[in-house]
DNA sequence: TTTATACTACACAGATCTGTTTCCTTTATC
DNA sequence: GATAAAGGAAACAGATCTGTGTAGTATAAA
């Protein structure tokens, strides 16, 4: 195994076990034993436990958001388009062999401490996902656009957990109905 | 202290403790000390932990259910009011002081192991929750209550979900407004 | 080839967790 | 009041958790 790479291959690992299992279930010992590195490399990268799943979270915010953003753009063109690409791109989420809810959603259950620094980070997560579903809100020339963002928001962690829980194959398409009728509401009355 | 109804005195402390700490993050000892009750008597009323929280589960399943229900009854009259008068009863809850979010959420996130049993009282948790929705709806005349029923579910989630993690004080109205512009549009068109 | 750095493997400390057991006290019922 | 069941306090076992320390090995650059 190369000796570079190996925090980012960690925090990689430490985000699938965090995702399936929950914070506190993953042990350190788990995430050591499935990365092939030692509890000294660890250690060794991160200054605790904390600071590892700090760093996944932070991690994941910006891949996940890249992520979602970059298949968004390559399947719809207009602003209009973008919001109910949304839901599309939900879907093949939810259908993925991976899907264990959102990690953000899952953390704040774990840590609902309003000073955990895991809190903030989620509900910045959020904030941004928001900040990029406003600007296509925008540019579709929304009434309120920053009701429309929330509400499509809303739409969102509303399809996110009825996948996760209900496990509802619906959930996507639903919500992208539900989203298609408030945009036709929403924009030039 | 009496010495009946302790069994359900240590369902409800815990439901408080899980709701807030997590499951995993939650202690027999925290739980024994916060009931004011010896370890004894919590492994004479349930087997193990897990015993514990599938009976705090259960307990909080119907006594949601039937508290939700209650309090919609009181607002509501008619079957379309039922239907908003939803978001108004979680707008109570939202600004409740123990509000965590859902526990059945939160459970799933710690526990997404396909056979957990905790899974599945959080799948037919949400399943009941559903079929008061989806009778709602169809009282309502809706043209297709399924689908009604299956928006308004995700509404719901998304409202509790951008409540706790985005701490929206809007998050109920905003689904509010959604469920009444779908309601307007899946009845009698 | 030497040297510094990062790694592995593994033992270990100390805390915490679930669950058991012991001894004694309280409570409910006859 | 006697008796049986249930509870309290606390020690304990055994597992697991986070985090550290040691000794030896691989890697990268000089």
């Amino acid at each position: 195994m190369p000796i570079t790479g190996r925090r980012e291959h960690i925090i990689k690992v430490a985000i699938g076990l965090f995702c399936e299992h929950g914070f506190h279930a993953t042990g350190v010992d788990m995430i050591m034993r499935e990365a092939k590195v030692s509890k000294k490399t660890m250690y060794n990268h991160f200054r605790s436990k904390d600071e590892l799943i700090l760093a996944a979270l932070r991690q994941y915010d910006s891949l996940f958001r890249n992520n979602f953003v970059k298949q968004l753009e390559e399947i719809a063109n207009t602003p209009k388009e973008k919001l109910l690409a949304i839901f599309d791109v939900c879907d093949k989420w939810f259908n993925s062999q991976n899907f264990f809810g959102c990690m953000f959603i899952n953390v704040v259950g774990e840590y609902s401490s309003p000073d955990s620094p895991f809190r903030d980070i989620s509900k910045q997560f959020k904030s941004l996902m928001k900040s990029y579903i406003l600007n296509w809100a925008e540019e579709a020339g929304a009434d309120d656009p920053q009701l429309l963002a929330s509400e499509i928001g809303i739409l969102l962690e509303g399809a996110i957990v009825t996948a996760q829980v209900s496990q509802d194959p619906n959930a996507a398409k639903n919500a992208k109905a539900m989203a298609e009728v408030m945009i036709q509401n929403r924009i030039g009355i």
